[in-house]
DNA sequence: GCGCATTGATGGCTGC
DNA sequence: GCAGCCATCAATGCGC
């Protein structure tokens, strides 16, 4: 099999991979973009991120954590 | 900070970010499709991986290997 | 003054920095280690993480971190 | 998972880790501490660490660069 | 006080 | 199928 031929589909994989990251990059500048404006609104990102986690989760999923949690807290003698 | 909160502003950020989040996911999908691909013609995706990861970065490398010594130099008190 | 002191002195605060760094790496497997102990006794390590973050800060500042998620929460409609 | 928690055992645990993050936190200031001696006999911190950083992963780099060309030809079928 | 850089935590992938 | 490894992502700390 040709060595050359090879190496160029190779190549055009790796061009394709590299776009797809641009991409991803820009996409990741954007949303940070929008955490300033809305820090700049006056919010916290910080807890703006928590909420965005517990959409993403289902409810349930999230109160089971919450109730391990608790468990635990009060295991070790903390008030939660 | 001003703590009330403008229901529909904090729910349009977080929107436009769950937007976003979700273009996001899937160029890392389309991504993770293009490694599938390159596999399935008998490439490592672990080495292709690699080699991206270091064509990212190379530019700069051999100016920093080259810098320290002069790092070095300024360190102990000789302005090069 | 005498060009190779320097370089002593500077090399000397050097290897105590990396000593110093090798001791803070150590210490870290060790708490790896627990965890690893903690999950095989049937504990889950994540929350075990969250216990001891929540422990690290004083009980009023939990307290207000919760107050605005649940504000968040609210404000966008999701059933805490 | 075996829900029940046995709350001292539990709590052994958890004391174990606080105790170990401590010693990494003094451990942490130690370091801090050498820098700013450091900084007080004249020495640029922010270029120490840099020296140290680059002391760190220098031995593996050089090899690395060099297995890149070998990666390569593997990558296109041939084993080298 | 903000942005950047490093470090630590989480989730996904690979090998056993 | 699970444990270890690697890559990504969030968070804290440092420097400007």
């Amino acid at each position: 099999m040709d060595e050359s031929v090879q190496s160029n589909q190779l190549k055009s994989f790796i061009e394709r991979i590299e776009r797809l990251e641009e991409e991803k990059s820009n996409v990741s500048s954007d949303i940070k973009e929008v955490y300033s404006e809305l820090k700049g609104a006056g919010y916290d990102p910080k807890t703006v991120r928590k909420v965005i986690s517990i959409r993403k989760k289902d409810p349930n999923e999230h109160k089971e954590e919450e109730a391990i949690l608790d468990l635990y807290l009060q295991a070790v003698g903390e008030t939660a």
